[in-house]
RNA sequence: GGCGACAUAGCCAAGUGGUAAGGCCGAGGUCUGCAAAACCUUUAUCCCCAGUUCGAUUCUGGGUGUCGCCUCCA
């Protein structure tokens, strides 16, 4: 059974999906005016790996994220640098997916963009005038009444009178009340613009999400995620505009996911506090998975602290993991019969369990972490015993095999071994070498023996001399 | 000012009304020509005070501290 920590009701909720079998899912994707940093990225890795884990678990997915790119921020980008807004936010969304994919988060099903979808959007305003739930001004610019709104408030937890009382910004006198938010911003020289049925303009931010989620999910869809500092106003907005929209107060997304922050010095990164580190940046000094598994250790709601020191600590870690992971590949190519990983392979059948009921706890990845760990720790005492001579159990080591692969298939990790040398060529080369280093030890010849082996360090390999033989990886 | 979250070992981080997963670091060991790497073993009584309870780190109240949202923000 699946649980899942609700923003809406404040609490974990058994997992309810409007369709059997199917899981659809929001979730609101970046402006692309910069690169993302890794703090935008978190979201995004969460939600691959509970894609991962749905898929994995045979329920057919349907996960839709937007692109922002009509917003202020990539035209005062475009102005800046003189070019057009859409080569600026066609460039940041290939940055986006090269960011992602090194990341190795699979792509959206879909990634709807607002220019795309303006008749749609316009179209929803419209509705909302003619229902009441929004006015046009004079100016070209139309608001959403906040105050027609009963409901508005209920995703975070706030009311209008409280909201009024902690306002610290300047009012536009225009609107009917303070908390009207835009609709439709009426056009500026220069600016992107389409006409609509209060002139040339163009949409505000909240209600690209909630006309694309409709188009493309329907009035109801099960999840909407997003990070914490989402919650208000612009989830908020989205409710008040999609329910107004259809009619149905208990309608739109039925679960709402959050992500707590990625922090810097316990503070939280981002882009209008210069505190923010790049995925490009960071993947010049890590592999893409590190950064991955560095974010998937902690709880997704939780405050994540970035550091230099906590990338080398996830690096380290999942160096373990990965060890391991070559054991395995090693062991899984190797024929024999014995009853030996039996019981291996029944803790590895309860470890996977348990891995499963960690993810069904809220999505729980840092525990999920540590039943992969676990089973991590039995594959290499197997390791051990087989080459020590303990008789080979294909059949069972198979199932303990199977069972850490899916471990790491659903987190989303070893997926990307273009580290990892398989070439032929250099295989061949490597064992070359360590036969002659080989010769060389044999023959007491530790300088040579020595020279080869910092040699191959400083070309990023590094050997070990074992009881069995040597082994050489890449760093 | 309004609203909310969090506070667990040297560090990071799960978790439970019945004396605390995992990782990093450290220590011990195995292996080794030395080394590296790797592997194994090992390290806490859960911010303070009061209350509820047979029993609380886990529930309630108060306090202290940190962070966040209320403005663009994943």
């Amino acid at each position: 059974m699946l649980k899942v920590y609700n923003t809406l009701t404040r609490q974990k909720e058994e997992f309810q999906p409007l369709e059997p079998g199917k899981v659809s899912i929001y979730c609101c994707g970046v402006t692309p005016y910069n690169d993302p940093h890794i703090g935008n990225a978190r979201p995004f890795v969460t939600w691959d790996v509970i894609r991962r884990y749905f898929a994995q678990k045979g329920w057919q997915v349907r996960y839709i994220q937007n692109f922002t790119d009509v917003d202020d921020k990539i035209i005062l980008a475009a102005v800046t640098e003189g070019v057009q807004w859409s080569e600026i936010a066609t460039r940041y969304i290939k940055s986006y997916h090269e960011s992602m994919n090194a990341l190795n988060v699979r792509p959206a099903d879909l990634y709807p963009r607002v220019s795309e979808n303006i008749p749609d959007i316009i179209a929803m305003i419209d509705r909302l005038v003619q229902k009441g739930y929004a006015y046009a001004l004079d100016s070209g610019d139309v608001y959403y009444r906040v105050e027609k709104f009963a409901d508005y408030g209920k995703l975070s937890g706030r009311n209008l009178e409280d909201m009024q009382a902690g306002a610290r910004v300047e009012v536009d006198s225009r609107k009917e009340h303070p908390m009207d938010f835009a609709l439709w911003k009426a056009a500026k020289p220069g600016e992107p613009a389409w006409d609509s049925p209060w002139g040339k303009g163009r949409p505000g931010w909240h209600i690209e999400c909630s006309a694309m989620s409709l188009k493309y999910l329907g009035e109801k869809f099960d999840f909407h995620g997003g990070g914490s500092d989402l919650i208000f106003p612009h989830h908020e907005n989205e409710i008040a505009q999609s329910e107004a929209y259809t009619g149905d107060e208990h309608g739109f997304a039925h679960y709402w996911l959050h992500n707590g922050f990625i922090t810097v010095r316990e503070e939280k990164m981002s882009k209008s506090k210069h505190n923010f580190f790049t995925v490009k940046d960071i993947l010049k000094e890590y592999p893409g998975e590190v950064v991955r598994f560095f974010i998937l250790q902690t709880h997704y709601r939780s405050p994540l602290d970035f550091s230099d020191e906590r990338l080398q600590e996830a690096q380290t870690s999942l160096n373990r993991l990965k060890n391991s992971w070559e054991y395995m590949e090693e062991l899984s190519a190797k024929t024999g019969e014995s009853d030996t990983a039996a019981e291996l392979a029944n803790k590895a059948a309860q470890l996977l369990a348990d891995f499963y009921e960690a993810l069904e706890d809220d999505f729980n990845t840092a525990l999920a972490v540590s039943e992969m760990f676990a089973l991590s720790k039995e594959i290499n005492i197997y390791y051990q015993e087989v080459t020590q001579g303990t008789a080979f159990d294909a059949t069972g080591f198979k199932k303990a095999a199977e069972a850490y692969r899916e471990m790491a298939a659903v987190l989303g990790l070893f997926e990307q071994d273009s580290r990892k040398a398989d070439d032929a060529l250099i295989g061949k080369l490597m064992e070359l070498i360590i036969a002659i280093r080989q010769e060389a030890r044999g023959a007491k010849n530790w300088a040579v023996a020595d020279k080869i082996r910092d040699g191959l360090k400083e070309a990023g390999i590094i050997l070990e001399d074992t009881k069995t033989g040597v082994r050489w990886k890449q760093a």
